[in-house]
DNA sequence: AAATTGATTTCGCTG
DNA sequence: CAGCGAAGTCAATTT
Protein backbone atom coordinates (compact mmCIF):
# COMPACT_ATOMS: atom_id res chain seq x y z
CA UNK A 1 0.00 0.00 0.00
CA UNK A 2 1.47 3.58 -0.80
CA UNK A 3 -0.07 6.32 1.16
CA UNK A 4 0.77 9.96 -0.45
CA UNK A 5 -0.44 13.20 0.88
CA UNK A 6 -0.62 15.71 -2.17
CA UNK A 7 -2.46 18.67 -3.00
CA UNK A 8 -4.15 17.55 -6.14
CA UNK A 9 -7.43 18.17 -8.13
CA UNK A 10 -9.15 14.70 -9.79
CA UNK A 11 -11.33 14.33 -12.38
CA UNK A 12 -13.51 10.96 -12.99
CA UNK A 13 -15.47 9.73 -16.23
CA UNK A 14 -17.32 6.66 -16.42
CA UNK A 15 -21.12 6.14 -15.64
CA UNK A 16 -21.21 9.84 -14.39
CA UNK A 17 -18.80 12.38 -14.67
CA UNK A 18 -17.19 14.13 -11.39
CA UNK A 19 -14.35 16.80 -10.86
CA UNK A 20 -12.45 17.69 -6.83
CA UNK A 21 -10.95 21.09 -7.22
CA UNK A 22 -7.18 21.37 -5.83
CA UNK A 23 -7.02 20.48 -2.13
CA UNK A 24 -4.89 18.58 -0.40
CA UNK A 25 -5.48 15.08 0.09
CA UNK A 26 -4.54 11.53 0.88
CA UNK A 27 -4.60 9.27 -2.11
CA UNK A 28 -4.29 5.54 -1.08
CA UNK A 29 -3.30 2.89 -3.70
CA UNK A 30 -4.30 -0.67 -2.72
CA UNK A 31 -1.83 -3.62 -3.70
CA UNK A 32 -4.29 -3.75 -5.86
CA UNK A 33 -3.60 -1.40 -8.24
CA UNK A 34 -7.29 -0.04 -6.81
CA UNK A 35 -6.87 4.22 -5.59
CA UNK A 36 -8.94 6.16 -3.14
CA UNK A 37 -9.11 10.02 -2.84
CA UNK A 38 -9.77 10.77 1.12
CA UNK A 39 -10.74 13.82 2.58
CA UNK A 40 -9.93 14.71 6.24
CA UNK A 41 -13.70 14.37 7.44
CA UNK A 42 -16.60 12.78 6.50
CA UNK A 43 -17.67 9.09 6.40
CA UNK A 44 -16.01 6.34 5.62
CA UNK A 45 -16.51 6.44 1.78
CA UNK A 46 -13.72 7.92 0.03
CA UNK A 47 -14.11 11.49 -2.33
CA UNK A 48 -13.28 9.52 -5.32
CA UNK A 49 -12.17 5.73 -6.17
CA UNK A 50 -11.39 3.51 -8.57
CA UNK A 51 -12.46 0.03 -8.26
CA UNK A 52 -10.11 -2.98 -8.94
CA UNK A 53 -9.75 -4.43 -11.74
CA UNK A 54 -8.00 -1.20 -12.43
CA UNK A 55 -4.03 -0.08 -13.51
CA UNK A 56 -2.30 2.51 -12.79
CA UNK A 57 -0.22 4.92 -14.55
CA UNK A 58 1.98 7.92 -14.28
CA UNK A 59 3.18 10.89 -16.60
CA UNK A 60 4.39 14.00 -16.98
CA UNK A 61 2.50 16.94 -17.51
CA UNK A 62 2.84 18.60 -20.84
CA UNK A 63 3.39 22.57 -21.12
CA UNK A 64 -0.27 23.58 -20.71
CA UNK A 65 -0.78 21.58 -16.99
CA UNK A 66 3.09 22.39 -15.95
CA UNK A 67 2.50 25.90 -16.20
CA UNK A 68 -1.05 25.34 -14.34
CA UNK A 69 1.73 24.02 -11.74
CA UNK A 70 0.66 20.58 -12.20
CA UNK A 71 4.10 18.19 -11.35
CA UNK A 72 2.64 14.80 -12.33
CA UNK A 73 -0.65 13.03 -13.59
CA UNK A 74 -1.86 9.99 -12.65
CA UNK A 75 -4.63 8.07 -14.74
CA UNK A 76 -6.07 5.10 -13.27
CA UNK A 77 -8.38 2.82 -15.86
CA UNK A 78 -10.65 0.04 -15.14
CA UNK A 79 -10.16 -3.21 -16.75
CA UNK A 80 -13.20 -3.72 -18.12
CA UNK A 81 -15.39 -0.72 -18.08
CA UNK A 82 -12.96 1.92 -19.30
CA UNK A 83 -13.92 4.02 -16.53
CA UNK A 84 -11.10 6.69 -15.99
CA UNK A 85 -9.89 8.77 -12.91
CA UNK A 86 -6.72 11.31 -13.58
CA UNK A 87 -5.09 12.84 -10.66
CA UNK A 88 -3.58 16.31 -11.47
CA UNK A 89 -1.02 16.01 -8.68
CA UNK A 90 0.91 19.73 -7.70
CA UNK A 91 2.44 19.12 -4.54
CA UNK A 92 3.76 16.35 -2.77
CA UNK A 93 3.55 16.19 1.06
CA UNK A 94 4.39 12.65 1.86
CA UNK A 95 4.72 9.65 0.25
CA UNK A 96 5.24 6.39 1.72
CA UNK A 97 4.85 2.65 0.87
CA UNK A 98 4.18 -0.30 3.18
CA UNK A 99 3.59 -4.22 2.97
CA UNK A 100 0.45 -5.33 4.74
CA UNK A 101 -0.16 -8.84 3.29
CA UNK A 102 -3.16 -10.33 2.78
CA UNK A 103 -5.92 -9.69 5.28
CA UNK A 104 -8.03 -12.97 6.96
CA UNK A 105 -11.45 -10.60 6.41
CA UNK A 106 -13.76 -9.57 8.85
CA UNK A 107 -15.84 -11.93 11.52
CA UNK A 108 -19.47 -10.36 12.13
CA UNK A 109 -22.39 -11.10 14.30
CA UNK A 110 -25.68 -10.01 14.61
CA UNK A 111 -27.26 -9.79 11.37
CA UNK A 112 -30.42 -10.50 10.39
CA UNK A 113 -29.66 -14.58 10.12
CA UNK A 114 -28.74 -13.76 14.17
CA UNK A 115 -31.72 -12.40 15.26
CA UNK A 116 -33.29 -15.13 13.36
CA UNK A 117 -31.57 -17.79 15.43
CA UNK A 118 -32.10 -16.00 19.03
CA UNK A 119 -35.61 -15.45 18.27
CA UNK A 120 -36.01 -19.42 17.18
CA UNK A 121 -34.22 -20.17 20.57
CA UNK A 122 -36.21 -18.00 22.37
CA UNK A 123 -39.48 -18.58 20.64
CA UNK A 124 -41.82 -17.85 23.79
CA UNK A 125 -40.74 -14.31 22.93
CA UNK A 126 -43.66 -14.29 21.07
CA UNK A 127 -45.63 -15.57 23.66
CA UNK A 128 -46.22 -18.09 26.28
CA UNK A 129 -46.96 -21.24 24.66
CA UNK A 130 -45.63 -20.65 21.55
CA UNK A 131 -43.21 -23.58 19.64
CA UNK A 132 -41.12 -23.13 16.70
CA UNK A 133 -42.03 -24.99 14.02
CA UNK A 134 -39.13 -24.17 12.33
CA UNK A 135 -36.95 -21.62 10.68
CA UNK A 136 -36.93 -20.71 6.70
CA UNK A 137 -40.05 -22.38 6.26
CA UNK A 138 -40.54 -22.54 2.78
CA UNK A 139 -43.37 -21.69 0.29
CA UNK A 140 -44.58 -20.94 -3.05
CA UNK A 141 -42.91 -17.08 -2.96
CA UNK A 142 -40.03 -17.56 -0.90
CA UNK A 143 -38.84 -18.79 2.43
CA UNK A 144 -40.96 -17.32 5.89
CA UNK A 145 -38.53 -16.75 8.10
CA UNK A 146 -40.09 -18.32 11.54
CA UNK A 147 -42.98 -20.63 11.08
CA UNK A 148 -44.33 -21.09 14.68
CA UNK A 149 -47.77 -22.19 16.59
CA UNK A 150 -48.99 -20.46 19.72
CA UNK A 151 -50.92 -22.45 22.70
CA UNK A 152 -53.51 -22.98 21.02
CA UNK A 153 -52.13 -24.76 18.32
CA UNK A 154 -52.77 -21.99 15.48
CA UNK A 155 -49.60 -21.29 12.67
CA UNK A 156 -48.14 -17.81 13.46
CA UNK A 157 -45.65 -16.60 10.77
CA UNK A 158 -42.67 -14.14 11.87
CA UNK A 159 -41.25 -11.75 9.34
CA UNK A 160 -37.75 -10.47 10.81
CA UNK A 161 -36.16 -7.46 10.37
CA UNK A 162 -33.33 -5.45 11.76
CA UNK A 163 -35.56 -2.53 10.40
CA UNK A 164 -39.02 -2.72 10.41
CA UNK A 165 -40.28 -1.05 7.22
CA UNK A 166 -43.16 -0.75 4.94
CA UNK A 167 -41.54 -3.06 2.52
CA UNK A 168 -41.32 -6.00 5.20
CA UNK A 169 -45.25 -5.84 6.10
CA UNK A 170 -45.88 -5.82 2.80
CA UNK A 171 -43.65 -8.90 2.24
CA UNK A 172 -45.13 -10.90 5.08
CA UNK A 173 -49.10 -9.81 4.00
CA UNK A 174 -47.92 -11.28 0.49
CA UNK A 175 -46.63 -14.63 2.70
CA UNK A 176 -49.61 -14.86 4.66
CA UNK A 177 -52.10 -14.62 1.92
CA UNK A 178 -50.53 -17.40 0.58
CA UNK A 179 -50.35 -19.10 3.77
CA UNK A 180 -53.97 -18.85 4.25
CA UNK A 181 -54.79 -20.48 1.52
CA UNK A 182 -52.91 -23.54 2.53
CA UNK A 183 -55.69 -25.86 4.85
CA UNK A 184 -53.06 -27.39 6.98
CA UNK A 185 -52.10 -23.97 8.25
CA UNK A 186 -54.66 -21.83 8.00
CA UNK A 187 -55.44 -19.92 9.75
CA UNK A 188 -52.13 -18.28 10.18
CA UNK A 189 -51.51 -15.15 12.58
CA UNK A 190 -48.69 -12.86 11.44
CA UNK A 191 -45.98 -11.27 13.70
CA UNK A 192 -43.68 -8.65 12.20
CA UNK A 193 -40.79 -8.50 14.07
CA UNK A 194 -37.75 -6.35 13.99
CA UNK A 195 -35.03 -4.18 15.98
CA UNK A 196 -36.68 -0.97 14.94
CA UNK A 197 -40.28 -0.93 14.12
CA UNK A 198 -41.14 2.75 11.53
CA UNK A 199 -44.65 4.44 12.95
CA UNK A 200 -45.88 4.02 9.35
CA UNK A 201 -45.01 0.13 9.37
CA UNK A 202 -46.64 -0.32 13.00
CA UNK A 203 -49.56 1.54 11.29
CA UNK A 204 -50.11 -0.39 7.95
CA UNK A 205 -49.40 -3.75 10.08
CA UNK A 206 -51.88 -3.06 12.98
CA UNK A 207 -54.70 -2.27 10.46
CA UNK A 208 -53.34 -5.69 8.54
CA UNK A 209 -54.40 -7.61 11.56
CA UNK A 210 -50.42 -8.23 11.88
CA UNK A 211 -48.95 -7.85 15.46
CA UNK A 212 -46.08 -5.88 15.78
CA UNK A 213 -43.41 -7.00 18.28
CA UNK A 214 -39.77 -5.01 18.90
CA UNK A 215 -36.78 -6.83 19.85
CA UNK A 216 -34.28 -6.04 22.54
CA UNK A 217 -30.56 -7.25 20.65
CA UNK A 218 -28.98 -7.19 23.61
CA UNK A 219 -31.58 -8.32 26.08
CA UNK A 220 -31.66 -11.70 23.60
CA UNK A 221 -28.04 -11.37 23.44
CA UNK A 222 -28.49 -12.04 27.43
CA UNK A 223 -30.40 -14.59 27.19
CA UNK A 224 -28.42 -16.51 24.81
CA UNK A 225 -25.47 -18.32 26.68
CA UNK A 226 -22.79 -17.13 24.28
CA UNK A 227 -22.80 -13.89 24.45
CA UNK A 228 -19.69 -13.22 26.65
CA UNK A 229 -17.82 -14.09 23.15
CA UNK A 230 -16.21 -10.69 23.08
CA UNK A 231 -15.54 -9.27 26.78
CA UNK B 1 -5.42 13.14 9.36
CA UNK B 2 -3.01 10.45 11.43
CA UNK B 3 -1.95 7.69 9.54
CA UNK B 4 -0.71 4.65 11.57
CA UNK B 5 0.16 1.63 9.66
CA UNK B 6 0.19 -1.26 12.23
CA UNK B 7 -0.12 -4.99 13.30
CA UNK B 8 -3.45 -5.04 15.46
CA UNK B 9 -6.59 -7.06 15.94
CA UNK B 10 -10.19 -4.86 15.69
CA UNK B 11 -13.32 -5.59 17.79
CA UNK B 12 -16.09 -3.32 17.45
CA UNK B 13 -19.42 -3.83 19.61
CA UNK B 14 -22.82 -1.92 18.36
CA UNK B 15 -25.42 -2.22 15.83
CA UNK B 16 -23.52 -5.90 15.48
CA UNK B 17 -20.65 -7.16 16.73
CA UNK B 18 -18.04 -7.96 14.33
CA UNK B 19 -13.79 -8.95 15.14
CA UNK B 20 -10.63 -8.67 12.87
CA UNK B 21 -7.92 -11.36 13.86
CA UNK B 22 -4.37 -10.20 13.79
CA UNK B 23 -2.51 -8.52 10.99
CA UNK B 24 -1.03 -5.87 9.73
CA UNK B 25 -3.71 -2.77 8.45
CA UNK B 26 -3.63 1.06 7.79
CA UNK B 27 -5.35 2.98 10.53
CA UNK B 28 -6.74 6.40 9.27
CA UNK B 29 -7.59 9.01 11.95
CA UNK B 30 -9.47 11.79 10.50
CA UNK B 31 -9.90 15.50 11.72
CA UNK B 32 -13.18 15.09 13.34
CA UNK B 33 -12.04 11.84 14.72
CA UNK B 34 -13.68 9.53 13.24
CA UNK B 35 -11.32 6.00 12.53
CA UNK B 36 -10.78 3.86 9.41
CA UNK B 37 -9.39 0.65 9.30
CA UNK B 38 -8.26 -0.43 5.55
CA UNK B 39 -6.49 -3.86 4.40
CA UNK B 40 -4.32 -3.49 1.24
CA UNK B 41 -6.90 -4.44 -1.21
CA UNK B 42 -11.18 -5.19 -1.66
CA UNK B 43 -13.23 -2.44 -2.05
CA UNK B 44 -13.03 1.75 -0.97
CA UNK B 45 -15.38 -0.28 2.19
CA UNK B 46 -12.64 0.08 5.12
CA UNK B 47 -12.82 -3.26 7.09
CA UNK B 48 -13.91 -1.68 10.15
CA UNK B 49 -14.68 1.94 11.32
CA UNK B 50 -16.67 4.62 13.18
CA UNK B 51 -18.31 7.57 11.81
CA UNK B 52 -18.45 10.81 13.12
CA UNK B 53 -19.24 12.25 15.82
CA UNK B 54 -16.84 9.77 18.11
CA UNK B 55 -14.00 10.40 20.41
CA UNK B 56 -10.40 8.30 20.25
CA UNK B 57 -8.77 7.49 23.66
CA UNK B 58 -5.55 5.38 23.89
CA UNK B 59 -4.97 2.95 26.73
CA UNK B 60 -2.33 1.11 28.46
CA UNK B 61 -2.13 -2.25 27.73
CA UNK B 62 -3.36 -4.46 31.14
CA UNK B 63 -1.10 -7.09 32.09
CA UNK B 64 -2.69 -9.76 30.24
CA UNK B 65 -2.76 -7.93 27.09
CA UNK B 66 1.06 -7.02 27.17
CA UNK B 67 1.69 -10.46 28.07
CA UNK B 68 -0.70 -11.19 24.72
CA UNK B 69 2.11 -8.96 22.92
CA UNK B 70 -0.37 -5.81 23.01
CA UNK B 71 1.23 -2.49 23.07
CA UNK B 72 -1.58 -0.11 22.92
CA UNK B 73 -5.57 0.15 22.92
CA UNK B 74 -7.23 2.33 21.29
CA UNK B 75 -11.13 3.01 22.22
CA UNK B 76 -13.05 4.84 20.00
CA UNK B 77 -16.96 5.61 21.41
CA UNK B 78 -19.44 7.03 19.19
CA UNK B 79 -20.94 10.17 20.55
CA UNK B 80 -24.71 9.03 20.41
CA UNK B 81 -25.32 5.50 20.01
CA UNK B 82 -22.11 4.27 22.60
CA UNK B 83 -21.49 2.05 19.76
CA UNK B 84 -17.70 1.19 20.29
CA UNK B 85 -14.43 0.35 18.34
CA UNK B 86 -11.69 -1.55 20.49
CA UNK B 87 -8.07 -1.47 18.35
CA UNK B 88 -5.21 -3.91 20.23
CA UNK B 89 -2.28 -2.43 18.72
CA UNK B 90 0.77 -5.03 18.75
CA UNK B 91 3.20 -3.10 16.84
CA UNK B 92 3.53 0.55 15.16
CA UNK B 93 5.27 0.21 11.48
CA UNK B 94 4.86 3.49 10.31
CA UNK B 95 3.02 6.68 12.42
CA UNK B 96 2.75 10.13 10.29
CA UNK B 97 0.50 13.40 10.91
CA UNK B 98 -0.83 15.30 8.19
CA UNK B 99 -2.58 18.79 7.74
CA UNK B 100 -4.99 18.56 5.30
CA UNK B 101 -7.91 21.97 5.44
CA UNK B 102 -11.18 21.64 4.73
CA UNK B 103 -11.68 20.09 1.57
CA UNK B 104 -14.06 21.59 -1.23
CA UNK B 105 -16.33 19.11 -1.76
CA UNK B 106 -17.46 16.95 -4.73
CA UNK B 107 -19.23 18.51 -8.12
CA UNK B 108 -21.12 15.78 -9.98
CA UNK B 109 -22.15 16.36 -13.60
CA UNK B 110 -26.26 15.34 -14.17
CA UNK B 111 -26.67 11.85 -15.79
CA UNK B 112 -30.14 12.04 -16.68
CA UNK B 113 -29.96 15.85 -18.29
CA UNK B 114 -27.17 14.57 -20.02
CA UNK B 115 -28.69 11.56 -21.02
CA UNK B 116 -31.54 13.64 -22.76
CA UNK B 117 -28.90 16.13 -24.82
CA UNK B 118 -27.32 13.45 -25.89
CA UNK B 119 -30.87 11.57 -26.91
CA UNK B 120 -32.27 14.91 -28.05
CA UNK B 121 -29.01 15.03 -30.46
CA UNK B 122 -28.82 11.88 -31.79
CA UNK B 123 -33.08 11.73 -31.87
CA UNK B 124 -32.64 8.87 -35.13
CA UNK B 125 -31.37 6.43 -31.61
CA UNK B 126 -35.36 6.46 -31.45
CA UNK B 127 -35.75 4.44 -34.85
CA UNK B 128 -35.17 5.79 -38.78
CA UNK B 129 -36.73 8.95 -39.94
CA UNK B 130 -37.62 10.56 -36.56
CA UNK B 131 -37.32 14.00 -35.82
CA UNK B 132 -37.36 16.18 -32.84
CA UNK B 133 -39.96 18.50 -32.16
CA UNK B 134 -38.30 19.64 -28.33
CA UNK B 135 -37.17 18.61 -25.15
CA UNK B 136 -39.19 19.37 -22.26
CA UNK B 137 -42.72 19.01 -23.66
CA UNK B 138 -45.13 20.61 -21.50
CA UNK B 139 -48.52 19.18 -20.45
CA UNK B 140 -50.68 19.88 -17.83
CA UNK B 141 -49.02 17.26 -15.41
CA UNK B 142 -45.61 18.59 -16.00
CA UNK B 143 -42.98 18.31 -18.76
CA UNK B 144 -42.15 14.83 -20.90
CA UNK B 145 -38.49 14.63 -20.87
CA UNK B 146 -38.55 14.09 -25.03
CA UNK B 147 -41.17 14.89 -27.87
CA UNK B 148 -40.39 13.55 -31.25
CA UNK B 149 -42.07 12.06 -34.52
CA UNK B 150 -41.75 9.16 -36.13
CA UNK B 151 -41.16 9.09 -39.77
CA UNK B 152 -44.85 8.75 -40.66
CA UNK B 153 -45.25 12.34 -38.69
CA UNK B 154 -46.87 10.57 -35.49
CA UNK B 155 -46.77 11.90 -32.02
CA UNK B 156 -43.95 9.77 -29.85
CA UNK B 157 -43.48 10.38 -25.94
CA UNK B 158 -39.69 9.34 -24.77
CA UNK B 159 -39.82 8.99 -20.85
CA UNK B 160 -35.84 9.18 -19.95
CA UNK B 161 -34.79 7.59 -16.99
CA UNK B 162 -31.25 6.79 -15.53
CA UNK B 163 -32.61 3.50 -14.37
CA UNK B 164 -35.79 2.24 -15.60
CA UNK B 165 -38.27 1.26 -12.73
CA UNK B 166 -42.14 0.49 -12.29
CA UNK B 167 -42.43 4.26 -11.44
CA UNK B 168 -41.44 5.64 -15.11
CA UNK B 169 -43.53 3.55 -16.51
CA UNK B 170 -46.24 5.32 -14.59
CA UNK B 171 -45.08 8.35 -15.42
CA UNK B 172 -45.56 8.09 -19.18
CA UNK B 173 -48.30 5.96 -18.93
CA UNK B 174 -50.10 8.98 -17.31
CA UNK B 175 -48.48 11.54 -19.65
CA UNK B 176 -49.91 9.18 -22.65
CA UNK B 177 -53.14 8.79 -21.32
CA UNK B 178 -53.43 12.59 -21.45
CA UNK B 179 -52.00 13.75 -24.21
CA UNK B 180 -53.96 11.11 -26.51
CA UNK B 181 -56.85 13.14 -25.41
CA UNK B 182 -55.44 15.95 -27.40
CA UNK B 183 -56.75 15.88 -30.73
CA UNK B 184 -53.57 17.28 -31.91
CA UNK B 185 -51.12 15.03 -31.01
CA UNK B 186 -53.09 11.94 -30.95
CA UNK B 187 -52.60 9.29 -31.35
CA UNK B 188 -48.88 9.50 -29.21
CA UNK B 189 -46.76 6.48 -28.96
CA UNK B 190 -44.28 5.64 -25.81
CA UNK B 191 -40.95 5.20 -25.72
CA UNK B 192 -39.38 4.40 -22.21
CA UNK B 193 -35.70 4.76 -22.69
CA UNK B 194 -33.37 4.47 -20.12
CA UNK B 195 -29.54 3.07 -19.45
CA UNK B 196 -30.64 0.22 -17.75
CA UNK B 197 -34.36 -1.19 -17.55
CA UNK B 198 -35.54 -3.55 -15.06
CA UNK B 199 -37.43 -6.66 -15.49
CA UNK B 200 -40.44 -5.97 -14.52
CA UNK B 201 -40.45 -2.27 -15.80
CA UNK B 202 -40.26 -3.72 -18.92
CA UNK B 203 -42.84 -6.48 -18.72
CA UNK B 204 -45.19 -3.80 -17.78
CA UNK B 205 -44.29 -1.31 -20.48
CA UNK B 206 -44.65 -3.79 -22.98
CA UNK B 207 -48.14 -4.62 -21.74
CA UNK B 208 -49.34 -1.10 -22.25
CA UNK B 209 -48.10 -0.98 -25.69
CA UNK B 210 -44.35 1.09 -24.82
CA UNK B 211 -41.73 0.34 -26.44
CA UNK B 212 -38.41 -0.33 -24.09
CA UNK B 213 -35.38 1.43 -25.58
CA UNK B 214 -32.16 0.33 -23.91
CA UNK B 215 -29.71 3.28 -24.44
CA UNK B 216 -25.67 3.07 -24.11
CA UNK B 217 -24.07 6.23 -22.37
CA UNK B 218 -20.55 5.12 -23.48
CA UNK B 219 -21.79 4.88 -26.86
CA UNK B 220 -24.32 8.10 -27.21
CA UNK B 221 -21.09 10.18 -25.76
CA UNK B 222 -18.83 8.40 -28.12
CA UNK B 223 -21.28 10.12 -30.92
CA UNK B 224 -21.32 13.39 -29.30
CA UNK B 225 -18.36 16.27 -30.38
CA UNK B 226 -18.27 16.90 -26.81
CA UNK B 227 -16.75 14.06 -25.47
CA UNK B 228 -13.29 14.90 -25.27
CA UNK B 229 -13.95 17.43 -22.29
CA UNK B 230 -11.69 15.60 -19.96
CA UNK B 231 -9.22 15.14 -22.15
C1' DA C 1 -37.28 16.70 11.31
C1' DA C 2 -38.87 12.45 9.22
C1' DA C 3 -39.34 9.76 5.27
C1' DT C 4 -38.14 8.47 0.66
C1' DT C 5 -34.95 7.34 -2.98
C1' DG C 6 -30.76 6.61 -5.57
C1' DA C 7 -25.91 4.85 -5.46
C1' DT C 8 -19.72 4.63 -9.72
C1' DT C 9 -23.58 1.58 -4.01
C1' DT C 10 -20.89 -2.98 -1.82
C1' DC C 11 -21.41 -7.60 -0.10
C1' DG C 12 -22.99 -12.13 0.50
C1' DC C 13 -25.86 -15.98 -0.59
C1' DT C 14 -28.61 -19.05 -3.48
C1' DG C 15 -30.06 -21.36 -7.46
C1' DC D 1 -22.55 -16.99 -13.11
C1' DA D 2 -26.64 -14.29 -12.37
C1' DG D 3 -30.03 -12.55 -9.55
C1' DC D 4 -31.75 -10.99 -5.22
C1' DG D 5 -31.79 -9.02 -0.70
C1' DA D 6 -29.39 -6.78 3.16
C1' DA D 7 -26.21 -3.06 4.84
C1' DG D 8 -23.34 -0.44 11.21
C1' DT D 9 -25.37 1.13 4.26
C1' DC D 10 -24.53 6.82 3.00
C1' DA D 11 -26.30 11.00 1.13
C1' DA D 12 -29.52 13.97 -1.21
C1' DT D 13 -34.16 15.25 -1.89
C1' DT D 14 -38.84 15.75 -0.58
C1' DT D 15 -42.64 16.08 2.66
Amino acid sequence: MRLVIARCSVDYAGRLSAHLPLATRLLMVKADGSLLVHSDGGSYKPLNWMSPPCTLTTHEPDDDQADAGITAVWKVTHSKTADQLVVNVHEVLHDSAHELGVDPGLIKDGVEAHLQKLLAENIGLLGDGHTLVRREYMTAIGPVDILARDAAGRSVAVELKRRGDIDGVEQLTRYLELMNRDPHLAPVAGVFAAQEIKPQARTLAEDRGIRCLVLDYDAMRGLDDTHSRLF
